[in-house]
DNA sequence: GCCGTTTTCGGCCCGACTGTTTTCAGTCG
């Protein structure tokens, strides 16, 4: 079969790596083979070239993790979609015991003791078994753990995955809130992925700086929002609050804030090399501080006070969070060669908005007055076209109607202005939803896909990078169609949507829709590496949705963005002059 | 199973909390 037909995807391969991980763990093989596979599953995860490229060019083990025996199971999936490793541990542990794994608080062992002795695979089977009690039979389960397999399958199947960005934050602030108005704690600060903009958030992270942990711990569990406590010991606890979200607290030490703020900031995968960095050294790095090997008992930290404190001493630049996700940014801090990333401050205009004329909840009028008070030179109202029959898109005479009012505004607002464009609908067969003589009265034109997602690849890149070589087009929204947790991308070449936007000069969207966050963030610094420019834009549909382009820098900062690279960085001039096609 | 500015063998990040433990294994992040 030709590679092309089979088309096993890098994520496809990761996921199948990530479970010979879980197996060999399970089946109680040594647990660092383990680690190693799934250390290769997210290399996999981050990279930017197709795995069957890589296989064909015979250039697998440049992947970090990836040794003979992982690139043998990659060469396997890749041209039988089958792995023999795989297959052999899943026909050595029995079927069902990696379900369990699923629920928290269950780990390999636990797993393995339930099954051996009650033979149960399926997460509906423990929960009947917990409720007749039938695990108190099995060693080292009591009443308490039985109560707590329970409480965490009633959680699972309540819970619908992870959580989307501003929903996390919005849960966090008010935590944050709630916890300096009672125990009057000044150093409080949110960490973990929600401080790195992760485009989904599993769980919350704060950190707390106290010389008296205790008073905040009691104030923490008994939060207006908790409804469930986890775990609570002196330092660190976790509650669960609306909608199954996870909060886990920690409080330190003033003099260790920076190194807590580090080291639950993460990634995981930062951490670890930034420890490793520092055991080269002869340093241990821990949550509180930088010691020398062997001084940490004495509490004579090297650094710990401040986060450029701890980078400092390992010899780094201070590395942004949204950055710290061991994607080569521990050596460019090291040769002081980081970027200077794109800040939401230098954000100049939105390009891409709806108003009551179509979806949008909010009148054109308080989008501009809005959109003016944070400080913009333009907001561009791009409604939609009549093609979303239930979006109300607009018809030429609506169009028409919108720019005189638009005229209006300009006059009252100036010099703020109001850009007056379209979201125009990528049809199936590839034609844009409004002629163009329409489009020619538009001074922002941007073109995307919301119907027909099943295409081919073939045909979807086909549709979009044809709409991308249209003259009128400025920009292409929401490329890959993903909504978080929610629809996964439709098939697109996003190679050829960058290659087309070097081409033509068309921009590419950064959403900053919550559930959208498209380009994702390893594309964003492959189209830049590659010179297309990008534009990010709220999608707002209200006035206080204007905040998203907050969502849209973060994830452009991910991907290594700096203000070179955001078009709408620029003033209303230079802006309009990058729209031209090349 | 991978990896190397102490190493090609012997490590692999580190600590908190829970539960069932008389000193620790399991799980998590």
């Amino acid at each position: 079969m030709p590679l092309d037909a089979l088309a096993i995807g890098n994520d496809a391969i990761a996921k199948v790596l990530d479970e010979i991980g879980d197996l060999i763990e399970l089946k109680g093989e040594n647990v660092f083979r383990a680690v190693t596979y799934r250390a290769a599953a997210r290399a996999i995860r981050d990279l930017r070239e197709p795995l069957s490229k890589l296989v064909e060019e015979k250039r697998l083990k440049e992947i970090p993790k990836v040794g003979p025996s992982v690139a043998e199971a990659i060469e396997q999936l890749v041209t039988t979609g089958r792995s023999k490793r795989h297959e052999e541990l899943q026909a050595a542990v029995p079927p069902g015991l990696l379900t369990l794994l699923r629920v928290p608080g269950v780990g390999p062992a636990t797993a393995r003791t339930i099954y051996d002795h009650l033979k149960i695979t399926s997460i509906d089977e423990l929960e009947e078994a917990a409720k007749d009690h039938r695990l108190l039979q099995l060693p080292k389960i009591q009443a308490k753990t039985e109560e707590n397999i329970l409480k965490s399958i009633a959680a699972l199947k309540q819970r619908t995955g992870r959580s989307l960005l501003h929903e996390a934050r919005a849960a966090a602030n008010e935590m944050v809130a709630y916890l300096r108005a009672a125990t009057g704690a000044e150093r409080i600060s949110i960490a973990g992925s929600l401080r790195r903009y992760r485009e989904t958030i599993g769980d919350v992270d704060i950190v707390v700086a106290s010389e008296s942990a205790a008073p905040i711990m009691e104030a923490f569990v008994r939060g207006p929002t908790v409804e469930r406590i986890l775990a609570q010991g002196e330092t660190k606890s976790s509650v669960v609050v609306s909608r199954g979200l996870q909060i886990d607290l920690r409080v330190v030490p003033p003099a260790s804030y920076g190194a807590a703020l580090l080291y639950f900031t993460g990634s995981k995968e930062h951490n670890v090399r930034l420890r490793g960095l520092a055991l080269r050294r002869k340093l241990l790095l821990n949550e509180y501080g930088l010691y020398r090997v062997g001084a940490e008992a004495r509490g004579q930290e090297i650094a710990a006070e401040t986060e450029e404190d701890v980078y400092g001493a390992l010899g780094l630049d201070w590395i942004p969070p949204e950055l710290r996700e061991d994607r080569g940014e521990i050596d460019a801090a090291a040769a002081h060669a980081l970027p200077k990333l794109v800040g939401v401050e230098q954000v100049r205009g939105d390009l891409h908005t709806h108003t009551s004329w179509t979806d949008g909840r909010d009148p054109l009028a308080d989008m501009a007055r809005r959109a003016k008070a944070k400080g913009y030179a333009y907001l561009a109202v791009t409604d939609h076209s009549p093609g979303l029959g239930m979006t109300y898109g607009l018809s030429p005479e609506r169009i028409q109607a919108r720019l005189a009012e638009a005229a209006g505004l300009n006059t009252e607002l100036a010099p703020f202005r109001i850009i007056v464009g379209t979201e125009v609908d990528i049809r199936a067969n590839g034609k844009l939803d409004y002629p163009d003589e329409i489009l020619a009265k538009l001074d922002i034109v941007s073109a995307s896909v919301h119907s027909s997602f099943a295409q081919t690849r073939e045909q979807m890149t086909a549709r979009v990078t044809g709409a991308m070589r249209h003259p009128l087009v400025t920009a292409v929204s929401h490329p890959t169609g993903r909504l978080l947790e929610k629809r996964e991308a439709h098939a697109v070449d996003l190679d050829a949507v960058i290659a087309a936007a070097v081409e033509t000069g068309t921009w590419i969207e950064v959403n900053g829709g919550p559930e959208r966050l498209d380009l994702p963030d390893t594309w964003i610094r492959k189209a830049i590496e590659r010179g297309a420019t990008l534009v990010t834009n709220s999608d707002a549909h209200a006035i206080e949705e204007l905040e998203w382009m907050d969502l849209a820098i973060g994830t452009a900062r991910r991907g290594w963005a700096t203000e070179g690279s955001i078009v709408n960085t620029r003033g209303l001039a230079a802006t309009m002059e990058a729209r031209k096609k090349r």
